[in-house]
RNA sequence: GGAGAGUUGGCAGAGUGGUUGAAUGCGACGGUCUUGAAAACCGUUAUACUGGGGAACCGGUAUCCGGGGUUCGAAUCCCUGACUCUCCGCCA
């Protein structure tokens, strides 16, 4: 949510970043809204301060046991039109909020303007040594025929169970996936000094709104609507949460966390190529680092949590990409973004497995998420920074077909082995 | 799922219709005293919106879990929702 205050006197700017995001703008409505709000609160507010001024008055004189018929009378038609006036604030309030809730963030000034992905960035890439990626082998199976000839993974059965886009992970392919998770979380905990968190799966509307899922997404969301609960997205829902309403100390910034969950996505509307085998499931597994920062740091937070990222890909030896992301691929609530892509031989393409956001204020004025500068009486938003770090789904297909022998066998990672126990899968 | 008890400022905890943003205690911060510290004493101690001002600041309004209602007036009464705790039932 951006601030109504900031949107009054910026409003040029904030429309231009609305037209770079591709969002709908509906600035000029909100401004006449906010206007009318404002002259009609301070017509109640003054009409409130006299109620109050007489209400002591009328404790006074029935103390003295004088007669106040004629003055209830007066006031009775006072607090009616203020009942009335306050009606009217409270639904232009309801309709502010609304447009704000539907306001994007606004993109960085570093971030470059575009339309789509195709203007989005190559900031660097990393390819292991002695690997090349422009040697294409010829006889290199995908992930689903290898999950398949290795019984490892078993999308029909997934399917069966609940649904297509629900893996069912077998044998070693199970394990590695609980490999990958612990190793993943190890990771960040011994390396990079965050703390380990894990979260509830189901969440309430509250939550899902404080990190922006809400309203815009709901059609992506599954929610059990008996207990109006929604399973997690993403671990980020949850973890940042965690702060929700809060006023933290200077001294606690920045806060790191890093995260297990199983998340769930209904990608309303995506079927076909795109989305067989892993490429876009409804559940999968991702290890989320989730960053609480002082507003000036907040740009170099975002910079280690890339590198966060990619030391676990350096470690893996997965060949990757970092883009950072142009305005129109920029997401609802992100300031600015980089995304991590893996490798995939089979498909001869990058496949996303991180997306690492600065969201600077815009998630911690949704959720109230505040803190306090040391002898300082005022206080500020935080900013927040998420990234995945990483996804298991795309990333078990690099993993996957990079580590594929000529003869169908699979090679553990070496850094996962002490996980597994075994060290390769045939 | 059933029955009951709760939810008040950073914390503890008063307050059952009228100068209550809210007693008191603790904590925190500032000061006095002290070579320094402790103790003692004095003072300060929420957030949001809104108007004025360049600003320090000043005024108004709201907030005692959330929402609705009764009333001239609600922390206090009524309805409703959420959460917490205790007991019973069920259960991995």
């Amino acid at each position: 949510m951006l601030d109504i205050k900031f949107i009054r006197q910026n409003s040029d700017l904030v429309k231009q970043a609305i037209k770079n995001k591709n969002e709908k703008d509906r600035i000029d409505e909100l401004l006449e809204l906010d206007k009318k709000r404002r002259e009609i609160l301070s017509k109640v507010e003054e009409l409130k301060a006299y109620q109050n001024r007489v209400s002591k008055e009328i404790a006074q004189l029935k103390k003295e046991n004088k007669d106040t018929t004629e003055i209830f009378a007066k006031m009775k038609s006072i607090s009616d039109e203020i009942k009335s006036l306050d009606d009217e604030v409270k639904d232009l309030e309801v309709k502010i909020d609304e447009i704000l809730r539907w306001t994007p963030n606004m993109p960085h000034s570093s971030v470059p303007v575009g339309k789509s992905s195709e203007d989005n960035v190559e900031v660097r890439r990393w390819i292991p040594e002695g690997m090349n990626i422009e040697n294409k082998k010829d006889n290199v199976l995908d992930h689903i025929e290898l999950g398949k000839k290795l019984s490892i993974l078993d999308f029909e059965r997934g399917a069966k169970i609940s649904g297509s886009g629900f893996p069912l992970y077998k044998g070693k392919g199970a394990t590695l996936e609980r490999a990958l998770i612990n190793f993943m979380l190890d990771y960040h905990l011994e390396k990079h000094g965050y703390s380990e968190i894990f979260p509830p799966f189901l969440v309430n509307r509250d939550s899902m709104r404080g990190t922006g899922q809400l309203p815009k997404m709901e059609e992506d969301m599954y929610c059990i609507t008996k207990d109006d609960l929604f399973p997690v997205p993403t671990a980020e829902v949850p973890i940042t949460n965690i702060h929700r309403e809060e006023i933290l100390n200077e001294d606690d910034l920045p806060l790191y966390y890093v995260g297990y969950s199983a998340c769930f996505r209904r990608e309303a509307g995506s079927y076909g190529k795109e989305s067989k085998g892993f490429l876009r499931v409804h559940q999968f597994n991702k290890v989320e680092m989730v960053k609480f920062s002082k507003p000036e740091n907040s740009y170099d937070e975002l910079e280690k949590l890339v590198n966060d990222a990619e030391d676990i890909l350096k470690a893996l030896k997965i060949p990757y990409r970092v883009l950072l992301l142009c305005t129109g691929d920029l997401s609802f609530s992100a300031a600015k973004c980089y995304d991590i892509e893996t490798w995939s031989p089979a498909e001869n393409r990058w496949l996303e497995a991180s997306s690492c956001s600065n969201f600077e204020a815009f998630q911690a004025r949704r959720a109230n998420i505040r803190f306090r500068r040391k002898g300082d009486k005022k206080v500020e938003y935080v900013h927040t920074l998420n990234g995945s770090g990483l996804a298991t789904s795309r990333l078990m297909v690099s993993i996957l077909e990079n580590y594929q022998q000529d003869d169908g066998s699979i090679v553990v990672p070496e850094v996962l082995r002490p996980y597994t126990k075994f060290d390769i899968i045939q």
